[in-house]
DNA sequence: CAAAAAGCTGGTTAAAAATACAGTTACTGG
DNA sequence: CCAGTAACTGTATTTTTAACCAGCTTTTTG
């Protein structure tokens, strides 16, 4: 019944595409967006990705429908609690903390702009450690390695500065992306904990802003 | 800044059309879709909605791509309710919930006995899906791959029962531990998700008894 | 090692979709 | 009563998009 479909690395990207895409612009992407995005050459690259990934089950193709992808399962799910609904609620005990928890976001716009917040959550400032900000989604699994998964919520405390091996939110023109930070002689590197992914090299005059430093982490879905 | 635009109630009733279809189909609708929805016998009329609903700015229309149609500000959030609602999230109540945090856990006696707490840290219960019972600290990296690192504070429901494949606290005699749960036709069997670990097998007379579920986590203690 | 699958390029075509323009009707505020 | 707006019908045109076909290289797998 519950069916674990592997995916290749090269799909898992696929269907993170999808996901961020979602969350970013409201809509799936169509097949010339996934190709443009990923620089392949003929959309027909991403046709077939997708037919892939349906028939693993992890997505479904609405046929002769303009983005007609829809996520399922545990997929769909991740999605769903990222947009959980919103509270207006009561303060109560000095020692809690508001932690908005922050999901679509928008090009060009700080990231803790009101439109983004989601949702509140309340809990006590001494659950952590370092006093966090905000809560970040974590799309995909590039993180894996140093245990931050897909769906994860990344407590993070704003700052711009930070140091060598430190795990940060960057912004890098548009994008907004969880990685580990190295600063060279000349440039400013960006690793991936998961072999599948590429260290993302900044070079001198790119854009790229430390939104903030990751302090600490809630998975609030692990069941099966 | 909070500009409140009065919408016709025909207006009213396209912009919940949006919403609705966000939530059911996972993208917003087509001109075509919204006059056969609503009867309208041209495209044009929901065109011209859409463009009065966008002129008031609650939503935002982007050229020439197909179900370009953006939901802004309130009407995001409000829709994101509409959507936890209909799928899984159970309303809980914002009540704060009591997480006694357990360390140590001492040979023969029960998990949560009083000289193991810790501390007792108080979150907003609505932070995890399932409602966990208690904390427990992780030790060892014997769950790695499943994003369950040393130090981490697993989130854990008081359970007997455990289905195949969920993530468990298991007390084998003395020993408390934190595996996946597999059940076999002859024996249990409590796998790692770390290679470097072996899967522990309990056959049947065995001491072995389920203490909870892992329903969530928590991390923290980040920066390097 | 052979076959299958993954992962592409390149091109084509029909359907889907956005969007513009020309009208019609009804209501609303001045 | 008249202009403006809301709410449509109907038609047309261009773009966008899905979806299929043929072929190619590389990687995986039995």
């Amino acid at each position: 019944m519950n069916d674990m479909p592997k995916l290749t690395p090269r799909q898992q990207q696929i269907l993170e595409l999808i996901q961020s895409a979602i969350a970013n612009t409201g809509s799936p992407p169509t097949r010339a967006e996934i190709a443009n995005e990923l620089g392949f050459k003929s959309a027909n690259a991403a046709e077939e990705h997708l037919q892939a990934l349906a028939r693993k089950g992890v997505i479904e193709l609405v046929s002769g429908t303009s983005r007609g992808i829809r996520l399922k399962g545990q997929n769909l799910r991740a999605m769903q609690t990222s947009m959980a609904q919103q509270f207006t609620l009561p303060l109560q005990s000095l020692a809690q903390l508001a932690l908005p928890l922050v999901g679509r976001v928008a090009a060009g716009s700080p990231i803790l702009a009101q439109e983004h917040v989601d949702q509140t959550y309340y809990v006590e400032s001494s659950l952590f450690q370092h006093k966090p900000d905000y809560l970040l989604r974590v799309r995909g699994m590039s993180m894996r390695d140093a245990g931050i998964m897909d769906g994860d919520l990344l407590a993070v405390q704003s700052t711009r500065d930070a140091r060598n091996g430190q795990i940060v939110v960057a912004r890098l023109g548009d994008e907004v992306t969880v990685k580990r930070f190295r600063r060279t002689a000349t440039r400013i590197e960006l690793e991936a904990e998961n072999p599948d992914y590429q260290t993302i090299v900044v070079e001198p005059g790119e854009p790229f802003e430390i939104e903030g430093l990751a302090v600490g982490l809630i998975r609030n879905t692990m069941l099966m």
